[in-house]
DNA sequence: ATCGATTATTTTGTACGACAAATATCCGCA
DNA sequence: TGCGGATATTTGTCGTACAAAATAATCGAT
């Protein structure tokens, strides 16, 4: 997972071809892959960077071979879910709008628990980064800018739990959930409504009360599920016409 | 991430090899490796193996490799900090306690957001694999046996949330702690201390009464923190001597 | 005729060698 | 001194050949 979209390496884009089947379902679970000369030879590439895929893919928790047996697609239970390219891959695949849930839950669950913890643990170097973020979102003219310091301002408060599992995760999930919202252009005229709920997150983080700083990020959470809600129903709607 | 321990195919060989040497530090970030055929040569392996497993490494983000640049050890950012061979390795490796408190944590996260999600959505099967498990621990009658149920206990408790992505962090999180507390032979006299606590999470994921459910799960992870912490202790303490 | 051990076959795993592609470095030139 | 191309170095890709493993078939013995 370094270049989204196109793959530059002829490897990576055999991962590519073959995760995207596996994770849309076109390559059914159990199914067995073909040899892997005549696989090779199907895809226009040598055995090697087939085999050199299909290790990634194995380690991906996609695929599993065995001498004779052949090369088989795994059950959905040993994919690893929070890969990345699985996560993209999925996204990629008009996933059901229950996955999309489970994505935004993650980060319902998430967030909330970083800001106890960086309202915890959180150095003062690691609260001027907040405050930094802050500031550029309470500076921000257009909804460009806003959405950037959004980010900085939720990354400071990940980076404020000292807990490199909770930063990794956030990410991931963040990833995946940006490839849907381009968070751009709706609402652009009230995209500041959001901005005094920021500010008592970064208050509660600075006084060091997480329980405070908890709720009050749970409250941002929810309104922001409410807005994607509204922003699905729309690009539903959109999408039916 | 099949065969946790040695690795029986060579390149998996040469995946732990390199991997470990990477997350403990001994091959440090921003580091070079040597030329593909001299380490191949050096590990007594193919080129082909040692790309193979060098494409999976890379697929982990451990490393990154650049024509006519060579292949150099990532930063830690970048590292894949949820995959599970990442997470062996880090635990094979000494890590600091920090580190431990940071899988604790994560684990403290999630089970009471997931009881909470379990009482909203569980279904009625599912509901009945908690129960099943809940029963098993009450009739256990070694250790053993209740290490067993306790853990279907949990894991059922994560499927009813209907979250996949929820459930394999669970069991990422679950299967590294594991590898620390063998959770045997200590406090074998009060094993048993847990199962009302237990019941509570159960019958609040019944009544479908999530923060009840969230307070319950809440209250046992907590105690079960406080004995690793003595766990961890002791076990200190007869490191030292 | 059935069971068991042995042999055969198929498929992935490993190895080696050669060339292509990219790119950092160096050198010559203006 | 600055710039552009030649050059060297390293990964990327390919083809072939053989080894190892695991299933399938075969043969023999009771």
């Amino acid at each position: 997972m370094v270049k989204p979209g196109v793959a530059r390496s002829l490897h990576h884009q055999v991962i590519h071809e073959l995760g995207r089947s596996i994770v849309s379902g076109e390559l059914a679970p159990g199914k067995s892959l073909p040899r892997t000369d005549i696989l090779a030879e199907c895809m226009n590439v040598s055995r090697a960077a087939l085999r050199e895929a299909m290790k990634v893919l194995s380690a991906k928790g996609l695929i599993e071979s065995r001498q004779k047996t052949g090369t088989r697609v795994r059950e959905e239970i040993h994919w690893n879910q929070l890969d990345a390219d699985v996560l993209a891959w999925r996204c990629a695949s008009m996933p059901t709008e229950g996955f999309i849930d489970n994505l935004v839950e993650m980060r319902e669950i998430i967030e909330p628990a970083a800001a106890v913890n960086a309202a915890r643990r959180r150095t003062d170097a690691q609260l001027e980064a907040i405050e930094i973020a802050y500031r550029a979102m309470a500076a921000a003219g257009d909804i460009e800018a806003w959405t950037v310091a959004d980010m900085a301002f939720h990354e400071a408060v990940l980076q404020a739990t000292n807990n490199e599992l909770l930063t990794s995760l956030f990410w991931v999930i963040e990833t995946a959930l940006s490839s849907y919202f381009v968070l751009s252009a709706s609402h652009s005229a009230n995209f500041r409504n959001a901005l005094p709920q920021h500010f008592k997150v970064y208050e509660a983080i600075r006084r060091r009360k997480p329980e405070v700083a908890r709720q009050a990020m749970n409250e941002l959470v929810s309104d922001s599920r409410s807005n994607i809600k509204s922003e699905q129903m729309a690009c539903g709607a959109a999408f039916h016409s």
